[in-house]
RNA sequence: GCGCCUGUAGCUCAGGGGAUAGAGCGUUGGGUUGCGGACUCAAAGGCCGUAGGUUCGAAUCCUACCAGGCGUACCA
């Protein structure tokens, strides 16, 4: 336990022998007697702060005696043991210059046991958001770090090459840009993503249509009985009544709208201006507020619903009506045309097959893109399109081997039946589909049995969002009971969310922000702020160091707050140069090597001069920088045991704090000597320290900036 | 219903059973012709969700409760 002002650790061992020792001579006495418990340990509480101090003072004096340690110090009945600062700081300082790039790392194979760590599923024909990019950084976090701290790892990844969304995006090629290509801007990969998105925009067209409307008759008369008067136009000119008629009662009892009653299916198309022109009035002469206020008194404090402001309604409605008329007609069929093209797969359709593995290696070049820039390496890429086979060998297993069984027209696992479970705890899991085609959980059952069987894995590490945690419990007890022993070892490392201030992400509604936006407007920023602070830098090192400061920028924020909490990713922020965020950490490291530039320091200089530096008196900013640089390994190892990145991100900028302190007290290059050699050693220790530190975060550390 | 997660300064978060619970942001007021001010010092600001329990000692471990979030058979 270190304590402040020294370097040295100090005891609980007073307090607890105060402790016994109080109570056995209260015990001896016969003072407990006839109390009751709470009373008795009052007593026993009341004599062991002094009884403490006793204690510590007198062991202290007795290792003060052996003469190894430069204080000993009794103070609050704990023991304050520092150390001789001049000989540990030697032996400290020598062995990291001495390791330099490997300083805080264990050998290789220190613990037993080959780790598979899956992380940073990216999906094909998809454009990736930020919820993804805090998977990487993790990813790549954790297996640094735990490589570091001597365990054997094989970092691998599982491509989304097929699913839904390969098949959506697929279909909307196909009808609607066959033969296109992407505009001058962006790759083929990005181009693809405004595919999926565009489709996902076609298939929730009709929801978002009826959900506006329903929004809108919910939250605002002025506007039903606008419509209300509105529809008896339409009634002219419409051959059928009976669709107006079912209209206006919808609108005028403020019941949701169901398309399917429609007997001419245009009619929302023709009944969408009227809507425009009654939004459009209301936002231009504002109705004068409803004067039931004494009716309707709304509670002070109480969350109301959002309401959307006429301006809002006016922009949703445009966004509609922009496709309302080419949308809406057709989209009644697309659903089926979805499932149509999901056959075509199934069947194996070799002109369908050539398109989704020409459109997946465009994907594929971007992914290799942002693996590299994020600093991911994989011993192994996995694709879904490669287990589905082996998924569908599985399910037949089970259903042989009688642990799944077909329930309501599909195969699934019991489990807590399987297990003899009373209370419900896994729930049952499906692992086909009705029709036949596979499921997420028919090819990671495949995937898993894979990585024991195949790869010999004692321990697979899933690297998912924690909201999958049942599904991974699932995957892993379905497993263990078809005899997997290993399957007690998969460890689901999840992580919550990223959210903006405004809402939760979701991609699908388009208002995700994406990795590629948020990457941009970092690295601008970064740019913006390296020209400001540091014009002299010439272009080709400012661009480098603005891509390194934007980037650690990122994952310093995706890194710095427990995987369990919920990241609001506000991009002021995380765009904050100030305070608790990689550029202070880098700064501290830059200032570090400039100050050895001046020195005319190189690593072999600060080799040399280690063997015989001196340090008459250690200021307590020294002592506290030098404790801080001991403590770096055993810090990588419990972020490595727990693979937990985040101490080492609390660590690196504590290091860089106490860096701060030590260099404002302590002037280095104009101290005498041999102060000033001491002091350069201990500016080079902290220097591959964080630089050390950042690297397993995956940061790296510019030396000017 | 059941399960998981969260609750600490105005805000965002650290905190490995031990000393007076710490940072950053924000607020207020200071510092340096300096080894680059992307720095630094200080002040103000806390029933650590509530109530019990274990312990010499609990923000930390256990139980119950309150509040919020998420999950809960053919999404991924």
């Amino acid at each position: 336990m270190p304590f402040s002002g020294a370097w040295g650790s100090a005891s609980t061992i007073a307090r607890m022998l105060a402790s016994n020792v109080v109570s056995a001579e209260l015990e001896a006495a016969g003072k407990l007697e006839g109390l009751g418990k709470k009373q008795a340990k009052q007593f026993v509480n009341d004599g062991v702060n002094s009884r403490a101090q006793e204690l510590a003072e007198a062991i202290a004096d007795h290792v003060r005696e052996s003469g190894r340690f430069a204080t000993v110090e009794a103070v609050n009945g704990y023991i304050n043991i520092s150390y001789d600062a001049l000989s540990v700081a030697r032996r400290l300082l020598h062995e990291v210059l001495r390791q330099d790039d490997t300083y805080g790392h264990a050998p290789e194979a220190t613990h037993p046991g080959r780790i598979m760590i899956e992380h940073s599923q990216l999906n094909t024909h998809k454009a990736a958001h930020v919820g993804h990019l805090r998977n990487v950084c993790l990813g790549v976090a954790v297996t640094n770090i735990a490589r570091a701290a001597g365990y054997t790892i094989m970092p691998t990844t599982y491509i989304g090459d097929i699913g839904r969304h390969v098949i959506q995006c697929l279909w909307c090629y196909r009808e609607f840009h066959q033969g296109e290509e992407p505009h001058r801007k962006g790759s083929r990969g990005r181009w693809l993503g405004d595919i999926y998105a565009e489709s996902s925009a076609r298939l929730t067209f009709r929801k978002s249509v009826l959900a506006f409307l329903d929004r809108v008759i919910q939250e605002n008369i002025v506007f039903v009985e606008a419509i209300d008067r509105m529809l008896k136009k339409l009634w002219a000119d419409h051959n059928e009544s009976e669709d107006i008629a079912y209209l206006l009662g919808c609108v005028s009892n403020q019941k949701a709208i169901d398309p399917a009653v429609f007997v001419d299916d245009t009619v929302m198309v023709k009944f969408w201006p009227i809507i425009g022109e009654q939004l459009t009035q209301e936002r231009d002469a504002p109705p004068p507020e409803p004067d039931d206020t004494a009716g309707t008194v709304t509670p002070e404090g109480e969350d109301q619903p959002e309401t959307m402001s006429p301006e809002e309604r006016v922009e949703e409605w445009a966004r509609l009506n922009a496709t309302m008329a080419d949308w809406w007609p057709q989209s009644a069929t697309w659903e089926q045309e979805i499932k149509d093209t999901f056959q075509l797969w199934e069947q194996k359709d070799p002109e369908f097959v050539a398109l989704w593995e020409k459109t997946r290696e465009w994907s594929m070049i971007e992914l290799r893109e942002i693996f590299d820039e994020f600093g991911a390496t994989f011993d192994e890429w996995f694709c879904e399109s490669g287990v589905e086979d082996a998924g569908r060998k599985i399910v037949r297993d089970l259903l042989e081997e009688g642990i799944a069984e077909i329930s309501e027209g599909l195969p699934v696992v019991k489990i807590d039946e399987k297990l003899g479970l009373e209370t419900e705890t896994y729930r049952t899991m499906p692992i086909l589909r009705s029709d036949g085609t596979t499921l997420y959980s028919t090819k990671d059952l495949a995937l898993t049995r894979m990585k024991f069987v195949d790869y010999g894995v004692d321990t697979a590490v899933w690297v998912v969002d924690v909201r999958q945690s049942l599904y991974f419990d699932q995957i892993s007890k379905i497993l263990e009971i078809s005899g997997f022993a290993q399957a007690a070892n998969t460890i689901h490392l999840g992580y919550e969310f990223v959210a903006l201030p405004t809402g939760t992400i979701s991609s699908r509604k388009g208002n995700a922000p994406m990795l590629e936006d948020v990457r941009g407007l970092m690295l601008d920023r970064a740019a913006r702020v390296i020209e400001q602070k540091n014009p002299q830098m010439d272009r080709a090192a400012r661009e480098k160091v603005a891509w390194q400061v934007g980037i650690g920028a990122i994952k310093y924020t995706m890194l710095a707050r427990d995987s369990n909490k919920v990241i609001v990713f506000d991009p002021e922020e995380a765009l904050s140069f100030d305070g608790h965020a990689a550029p202070y950490i880098q700064y501290a490291h830059a200032r570090a090597c400039r100050i050895l530039e001046h020195a005319g320091w190189d690593t072999a200089a600060a080799n040399a001069a280690v063997e015989t530096i001196d340090l008459p008196e250690p200021a307590p900013e020294e002592l506290s920088l030098l404790q801080t640089i001991s403590d770096f390994p055993a810090v990588v190892q419990r972020a490595g045991a727990e693979y937990r990145p985040l101490y080492l991100t609390n660590y690196v900028y504590d290091l860089s704090k106490t860096f701060n302190d030590f260099y404002h007290a302590c002037p280095v290059l104009r101290s005498d000597e041999p102060v000033k050699t001491a002091r350069l050693t201990l500016v080079a220790a902290t220097r591959v320290t964080l630089r050390n530190g950042l690297a397993l975060l995956g940061i790296n550390a510019p030396e000017e900036m």
